[in-house]
DNA sequence: AAATATACTGTACAAATATATAGCATAAAA
DNA sequence: TTTTATGCTATATATTTGTACAGTATATTT
C-alpha cells in the first residue's frame, strides 16, 4: 500500500472522525466543510487518490459512499504465534496460526501479537499449555517481568532477572531449572515481554 | 427501551446488514429493496418507529443519515464483575466495576460479563487473583467445569463435580478444601460456568 | 367507539449529492 | 521537456435521496 501526502492524511482523518461523529461517512461537501475547502472537486480528487492507494473504496453513484479499507494487521486482528520445538535462527521459528479479532489496545500496554504457550514451565504464574501471552516487542524490561528470550536457537518465555549484570531466567514451576545466561556462550536476546494473557476454555 | 415488533427487527438487521457489507447506511430505496417493499415510505415509517424507540438516529435532511445507537450492554461493552466479600443474597452481592471493550463472541462460547478473581482457591487451575473469568449464565455443567456456584450467601468460583446426586465444589489449591453441598441444608445453585479467562500484567 | 400503532402502496418534489468539465499552479517523475 | 501527480477554485447538472401527502387495511389500546 502507498504512502499518503499529508494532505491525504488529513482527509482520510476527516472520513475516519466524521463517521465516528455521525455513524454515516461524509460527503463531498462535508468534507470541504470540515477542511476549509472552497470546491466539491477538492474533495472529489483527494477521494480518488485515496481510492486509488486502496486507502478507501467509492461505491459509485451512491451518496456517502465511501468504504474505509481495514488495514489488515493494524488494530483489529492480531496474529497468534506458536512456537516450533527445533529452532532455526530468530523469529522464522515462529509461524502464525490464526488471527484473534482484538485490539491491540486490549490490554494497558499495546502489543504486538499473543504466543501459544508450550509446556507447564510457568504453571505457577497461571500460565498453562496452550494459553495465549500477549507480546510487546520491547527491550525496556525489568526484573519480575515474563519475557520471551531467544537463547541461541531456542525461544522460550520466563521470569526476567538480572543482578550485577548476570542475567538469569526463571521458570515458575518447581520441576524446572533456572538458566543461567552466559553471554559469552549464548546467543542471547529479549524479544519482547508480556502485558496480558488469555485463555479459551 | 421498547420493544421491536418482528417486522421492526427485520428493518433493523437489514440496517445493520447493509452497513457491514457496504461500509456506510442504506437509503430508504436500499431498504425496499432489500425486503422487497414497494414504497419508499414503508421504509420511511419503520425507520421513524425504529427511531422513536431509540434503536437508531436519523439526521435530518442527511442521505443515509441513519445511526445505530449502540445498545449498553449487548455486544461490545462486557461488564466487569467484582464480589463483595459479604453477602446479602442473590446477584445484589455482585458490582459493576467497569465495562471492557470486547465482544460477547470473543470467546467459543458467548458470555455474560467477566468475573474478577478474589483469592488463589483456583490457582492450580492458572487462575490466579484479579484474573478476569468470562462467566456464561448456564445450567448446562458438566462435570470438571469451573463453576460460579451460590452457596447461602457466598458466592465462588470452582471445579464442578456431581456423582450419584452428590454435588462437591472443589478448589485447585492444596490449601483449601472442597465443599460439599447438603441440598437439604444449603441454599445452592449454579449462576454459570467459565468458558475463558483474561489477565492484565 | 374512537384513537393510536402497525404495515404497507403510490405519487410527487425540493434538497442533497456525485460527478463531469474547465481552469490555475507547483512539484516530481519519465 | 513532457507527462503525471498533487492541490486546489468555480460552475453546472443529472441523479439520488429524504420526506411530505394521500390512501387502504388490520390490530391494539383507551
Amino acid at each position: 500500500m502507498k504512502e499518503l501526502t499529508s494532505q491525504q492524511k488529513k482527509v482520510l482523518q476527516c472520513i475516519e472522525f466524521y463517521i465516528k461523529k455521525t455513524g454515516f461517512p461524509p460527503t463531498r461537501a462535508n468534507i470541504c466543510n470540515e477542511l476549509g475547502f472552497k470546491s466539491p472537486n477538492a474533495a472529489e480528487s483527494h477521494l480518488r487518490a485515496l481510492e486509488k492507494k486502496g486507502f478507501i473504496e467509492i461505491t459509485s453513484g451512491a451518496s456517502r459512499g465511501i468504504n474505509l479499507v481495514k488495514k489488515q494487521n493494524s488494530e483489529n486482528k492480531i496474529p497468534v504465534i506458536g512456537l516450533i520445538a527445533a529452532g532455526y535462527g530468530t523469529e522464522s521459528i515462529e509461524e502464525v496460526e490464526r488471527f484473534i479479532d482484538c485490539k491491540n489496545t486490549f490490554f494497558e500496554s499495546k502489543f504486538d501479537y499473543f504466543l501459544k504457550v508450550q509446556g507447564l514451565s510457568m504453571k505457577d504464574a497461571g500460565i498453562l499449555e496452550d494459553d495465549l501471552v500477549a507480546i510487546k516487542r520491547t527491550q525496556d524490561i525489568k526484573n519480575g517481568d515474563i519475557v520471551v528470550a531467544k537463547i541461541d536457537d531456542e525461544v522460550t518465555l520466563k521470569y526476567f532477572s538480572s543482578k550485577d549484570g548476570d542475567i538469569k531466567l526463571l521458570p515458575a514451576n518447581e520441576d524446572f531449572d533456572e538458566i543461567i545466561i552466559d553471554q559469552n556462550r549464548n546467543d542471547f536476546s529479549i524479544i519482547g515481554k508480556s502485558v496480558g494473557l488469555i485463555r479459551e476454555n
